[in-house]
DNA sequence: GCGATTGTTCGTACATCGTACGAATGGGTT
DNA sequence: AACCCATTCGTACGATGTACGAACAATCGC
């Protein structure tokens, strides 16, 4: 906390906010906290962001600027996994916005990052649900291996569990830990999605259409910015 | 919220907080409302729970239990993609279970889904470092498209988006879109798990097929039962 | 019989959170 | 001078998790 005020805004706040975040946690971050960090009073961030929500949803966008790529590569295979590998780190490195940004509304840069994937995908032959399908895949993959892994770094309590690995009340969880803890340490997301990349891309992608519907649609205007 | 007091344990306030969890979301499990669903003063939960993140623990616990299958299939990829599937219609009900999971030590019932995991890997070939890379890019995939696919069935803001598209600053974005919107259901999780299956198997182990049987121990412990 | 011990319930109190409301402040226009 | 409007923020409210310790009931040693 510097002691001269930023001009306040939504960037200076977002950028205040995740500044906290990364140094104290993602639960450290709260209104008055930020306002805080910004010598301003706790009510004076509501002019810039309507809502808390709002604001982590300012912190979304400015981090996903991280995934977008300088140039494109020709090889959408290459390019699709240099994507996915920046956007994975970024997850690794701010697991909270995992889940902060399943809720918050598509920003500037998350447009630009799916402009990218499209531009990736832009020479091949798919068709567009064939496209859409497999960004959406190797998302579920990222996401789905972030989410986990920035889970395992977490100290949880293995009390119970090794309590019942000792009593004998489960052989095949003991003798496959038998030999000592196994590491299948970052390898295995450039194993699995080497695996979805090379399986939809040579052959034949399987039409397999089921339809399904969903009643969205919303409104609701920008924010002031000043 | 029943009259009579039902009697209070562990199960009994886990399965309280599950019903309201069901029925009003998850944001509305509080101690006291849980408390006010059994009839009980807020501060007797914590006679049988050490902390809300324990009582988180139990709720999920009891929702792992659901994914356990009464008979693991012979065939190693019906078995896993069964496992898979349940475990991942479990987080579509229950989406809040995907963080909070994360963060639960593992229970009697996620040891038991290990077990089984393990047990329909039993027969083949795999290393134990093979089995659990298996394991865990099949998890990454079901988490990670739980979690997005939960996601994308709320309903957030596109005004933004919409404007930003309308204005021509994302013509590859406008253009997939042009047809209307797109829909790729639920057949790319199936889809998805099938080239994470598909490709794993075949190439590196040999399948050679044996039948089995599941067994199952069951302990008690944890805080205080009365 | 009785006091002591132990298991169970829960009322009160506190810190922390997001934020509704509306009063202050200050610079431009007229 | 009078008005407007952008900007700041102090106060207050309701909700949350839970620390603390009092209250009550049942059981046991004597």
């Amino acid at each position: 906390m510097s002691r001269e005020k930023v001009q306040l805004g939504r960037e200076a706040i977002g950028a205040a906010a995740l500044a906290i975040a990364d140094a104290e946690g993602f639960e450290a971050v709260s209104m008055r906290r930020v306002a805080q960090e910004l010598n301003a009073g706790t009510m004076s961030l509501y002019y810039y962001v309507r809502t808390k929500d709002d604001l982590v949803a300012v912190m979304d966008d400015a981090l996903i600027s991280e995934a977008l790529l300088p140039a494109v590569p020709r090889n959408w295979k290459r390019a699709i996994t240099e994507i996915a590998t920046r956007t994975h780190s970024i997850f690794l490195r701010h697991p909270w916005a995992l889940i902060s940004m399943q809720s918050a509304p598509p920003g500037l840069n998350a447009m630009r990052h799916m402009e990218q994937c499209l531009e990736a995908l832009a020479e091949t032959s798919m068709t567009a649900k064939q496209k859409l399908t497999l960004l959406a895949i190797v998302d579920d993959f990222v996401f789905g291996h972030a989410l986990r892994e920035a889970a395992s770094e977490r100290v949880v309590d293995m009390e119970f569990a090794a309590a019942q690995i000792a009593q004998g009340n489960f052989p095949r969880i003991a003798e496959i830990f038998s030999g000592g803890r196994i590491e299948i340490g970052k390898s295995r997301f450039r194993e699995g999605l080497c695996l979805l990349l090379e399986e939809y891309g040579p052959r034949r992608p399987r039409a397999s259409s089921k339809p399904r519907r969903t009643p969205h649609g919303t409104t609701r205007s920008a924010h002031k910015s000043p």
